[in-house]
DNA sequence: ACTGGCAATATTGTCTACAATATTAGATCA
DNA sequence: TGATCTAATATTGTAGACAATATTGCCAGT
């Protein structure tokens, strides 16, 4: 039902993509290629370039003559992957405060007070403070206007933290020092200050991993032993 | 020749992606997959799926329906590697601080010191350099102890870097001071401290990116209109 | 002579079938 | 009864053939 411009092994690695980030398919669970062709409609060789992609974006593992597992989310892959996320995004907002337009950043400006309002208006609801949390980041790296950048965030890392977020239901809980950190933040690139934003990109993401850690190991330990 | 235990699109894989860096392969060049295929004696299906690899890190780009060509090297995309490769090696190198064992610290070390042995050595002849350049950076990287960290730079960022290197012939013209920098960046990495290690890797490698892209410059120059 | 459309060609996208490898079930022997 | 080897099965890897799309060259019309 949407635009059909796509190529056909990306609307699968799409498709797929999805189901593994909401646990449609497990994580650790083996891929059946003949199954998942099946599934959706298309042979195996456009399967297996959409499992190429899946496993580029690390989502899956492959082990030759063996086959694709979903990958296992676990507390250390989280630490590491936002590791890499703070100095990224660090790198993001200090070329967004050089970069951005002047448009880019009034429009910046205008979600947060969007959002501002969703949180006062829905208090404790916080999904849409979820996806709003997701595209306020999205915009800053696009405003850094470097391609590699955006490519390696938006295209690999995000789709993992996404999986994480919505598999152990870990949306924030501190929806207002969120935005207030936002605000900071938009504060510095409309300023051009970029090492402030810097700083400040690199404190909000070292915040929301202590936060979603936290979360995330009060709980999985009563689950020990889910798997097998 | 070599071992054989590699599937086969991985080892088709590497052997395109050494033809690209070496410029076998010309920079904005079509690939023709029959051809191709033909020509490393394997089918369009394992083939296509190395081109998926490559396209993963960058090394070309497809378009549906069209195929692919080799990436062109500019200035700008240089610009944002180097810009990229700054922030997580500087990462990584206050990670190695943190995670590398004694040995691995000692390892790095003895590499430091056939280096410096190999400058005094063979003056200007810096081919050892670079390669000694490399693998300095490499073992860094994977002193980090972060697996993701770890794929990003040498899976996909380092091609690259390799590729212009060889292809501009920028092998460092100043191997006395890298490698004091190389010395520095290991001594703060014995004693443990990461912020240091970080901050000196970070200017290493602006120093490295100054260099590099002046050369650059001044190289790319005088062949205006070099492409069709 | 130049531009626009049309047909011929080439290249990519996809499917089906076959080969090689891994997994699993069963049977035999200690 | 348990372990190990073997054979049957399933799954992945590869090859070749066909379909769809894009590119190129040619011809006609202005």
């Amino acid at each position: 039902m949407e635009v059909e411009n796509k190529t056909l092994p990306n609307q699968v690695c799409e498709s797929i993509v999805k189901d593994i980030i909401t646990g449609v398919i497990a994580q650790g669970q083996k891929l059946n290629e003949p199954e998942l062709a099946r599934f959706h409609g298309i042979s195996r060789g456009p399967l297996r370039e959409a499992l190429g992609r899946l496993e580029a974006m690390r989502l899956i593992t492959r082990v030759p003559n063996v086959g694709a597992r979903v990958v296992k989310l676990s507390y250390a892959e989280l630490l590491e992957i936002y590791q890499v996320r703070e100095s990224l995004e660090g790198l993001a907002a200090r070329l967004a405060a050089q970069n951005m337009t002047t448009g880019e950043k009034a429009s910046l400006r205008k979600l947060l007070s969007s959002h501002r309002k969703h949180i006062l208006d829905t208090q404790g609801q916080s999904y849409f403070q979820q996806e709003g949390d997701v595209d306020f980041h999205y915009r800053i790296v696009q405003g850094s206007k470097n391609q590699r950048l955006i490519d390696m965030l938006v295209g690999d890392l995000y789709q993992l933290v996404r999986m994480y977020r919505y598999q152990f239901s870990l949306s924030s809980n501190r929806p207002q020092q969120a935005l207030k950190e936002h605000d900071q933040i938009c504060s510095a690139i409309e300023e051009g200050d970029g090492e402030l934003a810097e700083w400040l990109m690199k404190r909000h993401i070292s915040n929301a991993r202590n936060n979603i850690m936290l979360r995330m190991q009060l709980q999985s330990e009563p689950q020990l032993g889910v798997d097998s």
